[in-house]
DNA sequence: ATGCATGAGTA
DNA sequence: ACTCATGCATA
């Protein structure tokens, strides 16, 4: 009686409509859940004849078949595109990363590895460069922030440094001149589980959803995220790398939002292109409960073998395929499914300690 | 908050 | 074909 009672292979259900008016991904804000309101139509003021960087966001998704449909959509990446106006990426802000990540472990049963913050280069290059702060439009256009009356609360902000860490470590590349930047060095898994802590505490303070500081940042420096992603940043769900490479955006976030409480900031938001995408194949318990199974014995299954573990289990052989990657990230995050980092004490199982006053 | 999915970059 | 970063859709 799962809910899949559809067949996992006619699921190119075209009934798949977009609906833009789904609200309801609040992680439950005490303050206000602002809508979603995707689909606005963003124009360019200023258009360039020659549009140096191409983007496309404005996609005319001229598709003839479902979700395969290959649209050089990169939203965001270390690398160019950035989505921003035409006043960010002027400035070419085209860095490379690493050219080795030494890392790669055969084995899988020890995810939780990032108390040995082994050397990541800092790829993200923040120029920290004086950006144009936002353009202060009219904030009731979009129905945004026009109603976000922050108490002026200024009690309780706790004392976060940002940019105030003392350098982990980084014992590796001999022969190299240490950059003194004071700044986005690799902060240890435990900075990470303490800033994502704060940045949470803060965010709902100042009366901002998860959703609200993806398109803030966006708009800030040009990396839309999703609510996804920053709920995800906040529950360390991220790799390490990836929690590094957010930190230090959403740090700044944070010192601009409690720097404006109370202000409009502009926050304009990009339309959401209509790219197919294929419908949810929602797997059934039981049938998790054979993939996990083969998941533990083995992680990483051969082509062939997926093949006939989709046959055996009915599912289309892609959709293993992918659970078995999202499986593996899984196992790769901060926070494992299962392994609780409880940060306080409360009543716990092994311990009597039960006053919480 | 999460599960399944996409896609760029790699090996 | 995999990893990795990321997100739509959904529970």
């Amino acid at each position: 009686m799962a809910t899949a009672a559809s067949n996992p292979y006619s699921i190119i259900s075209s009934n798949s409509m977009v609906h833009a008016d789904a609200s309801v991904m609040q992680q439950g804000s005490p303050f206000r859940n602002h809508q979603k309101l995707l689909q606005s139509e963003y124009l360019q003021g200023v258009q360039s004849n020659g549009h140096p960087v191409g983007h496309q966001w404005v996609t005319s998704l001229s598709e003839g078949s479902p979700w395969t449909a290959s649209l050089a959509n990169s939203p965001l990446e270390q690398q160019d595109v950035k989505p921003g106006r035409e006043d960010l990426q002027l400035g070419a802000i085209i860095h490379h990363r690493s050219p080795h990540v030494a890392h790669h472990s055969p084995h899988t049963n020890h995810p939780g590895a990032w108390g040995t913050p082994v050397s990541h280069n800092s790829s993200i290059n923040n120029g920290g460069q004086p950006i144009n702060i936002y353009s202060q439009t009219g904030f009731s256009v979009n129905g945004m922030h026009g109603g976000l009356t922050p108490p002026p609360n200024s009690a309780q902000s706790q004392s976060l440094h940002p940019g105030l860490r003392d350098t982990p470590d980084h014992a590796d590349m001999g022969g190299h001149h240490c950059h003194d930047h004071s700044d986005e060095e690799t902060p240890t898994s435990d900075e990470l589980e303490q800033f994502a802590k704060q940045f949470k505490q803060r965010r709902i303070k100042l009366g901002f959803t998860q959703a609200d500081v993806g398109l803030a940042l966006g708009t800030l420096y040009g990396n839309v995220f999703s609510q996804t992603t920053i709920c995800r940043f906040e529950a360390l769900q991220l790799s390490f790398k990836n929690m590094c490479k957010l930190k230090p955006l959403l740090n700044k976030w944070l010192e601009e939002a409690d720097s404006s409480t109370g202000s409009p900031s502009s926050i304009d938001k990009i339309a959401a292109q209509g790219r197919k995408r294929k419908k949810r194949t929602s797997i059934e318990v039981s049938v998790k409960g054979v993939l996990e199974t083969h998941f533990l014995k083995c992680p990483k299954p051969a082509a062939q073998e997926i093949s006939s573990l989709a046959d055996s289990l009915q599912l289309e052989k892609e959709v293993v395929r992918v659970w078995f990657c999202n499986r593996r990230q899984k196992e790769k995050r901060m926070t494992p499914p299962g392994d609780q980092q409880s940060h306080e004490v409360y009543s716990l199982t092994t311990e009597p300690l039960r006053e919480t006053p």
